[in-house]
DNA sequence: TAGATGCTAAC
RNA sequence: GUUGUUAGCAUCUA
């Protein structure tokens, strides 16, 4: 790897002006099934050896153009940021006494995301056409099984360096129409959570944003995922909240059990006595 | 302080 | 055949 590393930074003036004039363009991702924790498969689309390298590079570029953009209450795929500030802006949302929430997560998420709205938001930004063209075809990157390339019209790659930022950059309009809204909310990719004061309004804005993000953004809500409920009846982004005398937060009891799990893997005979003291405390 | 490797978590 | 981003931890090197 290191290797690799080193033959690119060598050879990086060829691949610039190539990429520049249009002479090399990314046009295929392979495709890999991975089996998902519940069951399902996640379908990667991993970029070729070379693609790799230059769509991080362009991430380097692009990333803090658009960060300052972005919304206080978007934490995924950030730097800076990670789950635990956005579970901690939550459990201050319950605080505040709003006591329910909607809890939106979007179905194939990446396979589902439209071209041309964060083209068109990444266009404000960007001026030169030949980056533009560059990050269009890393969108629109096939699928390729067996040396076949199907081609694509919707969704970004799973696996695409680029996919994360550009996927942030179509849900900052989710961002900005509930901040318009003066929803509580904090996101993390494509899990949105909104805190509300009553069963009715989580209802009520389960609806409309369901509406928007079908409607406007071209996705689809996961309604087995999505629900509206009592916070601490569920999981967000592997913590739980518990209620004793305050409100508190703990590891969901399957993130513990998977660890718990991985510990006894290894240390196979010896004190799993420590262990469960040890997590407890935890 | 900088580079490299490996592991964990979230999505 | 095992991707990406982000965060954290650990180890090695000078
Ligand atoms: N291991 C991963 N590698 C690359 N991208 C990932 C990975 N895990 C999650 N993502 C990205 C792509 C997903 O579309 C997005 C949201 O994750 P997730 O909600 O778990 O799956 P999904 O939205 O694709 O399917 P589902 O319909 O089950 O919700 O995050
Ligand atoms: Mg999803």
């Amino acid at each position: 790897m290191a290797d690799f590393k080193a033959w690119l930074q060598q050879h990086w003036p060829v691949v610039k002006a190539a990429l520049l004039t249009g002479e090399y363009m990314p046009n295929a991702v392979r495709k890999v099934e991975m089996p998902k924790p519940n069951g399902g498969v996640r379908t990667l689309g991993m970029p070729t050896v070379l693609d790799r390298p230059i769509q991080q590079a362009l991430l380097q570029v692009l990333q803090p153009e658009f960060e300052s953009g972005f919304s206080e209450h978007s934490y995924g795929f950030r730097p800076g940021r990670n789950a635990w500030q956005a579970v901690q802006r939550a459990q201050d949302y319950i605080r505040e006494g709003r006591h329910w929430v909607v809890d939106l997560d979007l179905e194939k998420f990446f396979d589902l995301v439209n071209h041309d709205i964060p083209m068109s938001r990444v266009a404000r930004k960007v001026k030169d056409e030949r980056i533009l063209k560059l990050i269009r075809r890393c969108l629109e990157a096939g699928l390729m099984t067996d040396r076949i390339v199907s081609m694509r019209t919707e969704g970004t790659p799973q696996g695409g360096p680029l996919s994360p930022l550009l996927s942030n950059i179509l849900l900052t309009d989710l961002d900005r129409e509930l901040e318009r809204r003066g929803h509580r909310f904090c996101r993390y990719a494509d899990d949105c959570n909104i805190y509300v004061g009553s069963e009715q309004a989580g209802q009520r804005a389960m609806a409309t944003i369901t509406g928007y993000l079908e409607c406007r953004l071209k996705l689809r809500v996961n309604r087995e995922k999505s629900a509206v409920a009592r916070p601490w009846r569920r999981k967000f982004l592997g913590y739980s909240f518990t209620w004793h005398k305050q409100m508190r937060l703990r590891i969901a009891v399957s993130s513990i059990k998977r660890l718990k799990d991985r510990v006894r893997e290894i240390v196979v005979g010896n004190a799993s006595r420590n262990l469960g003291a040890t997590i407890k405390t935890t």
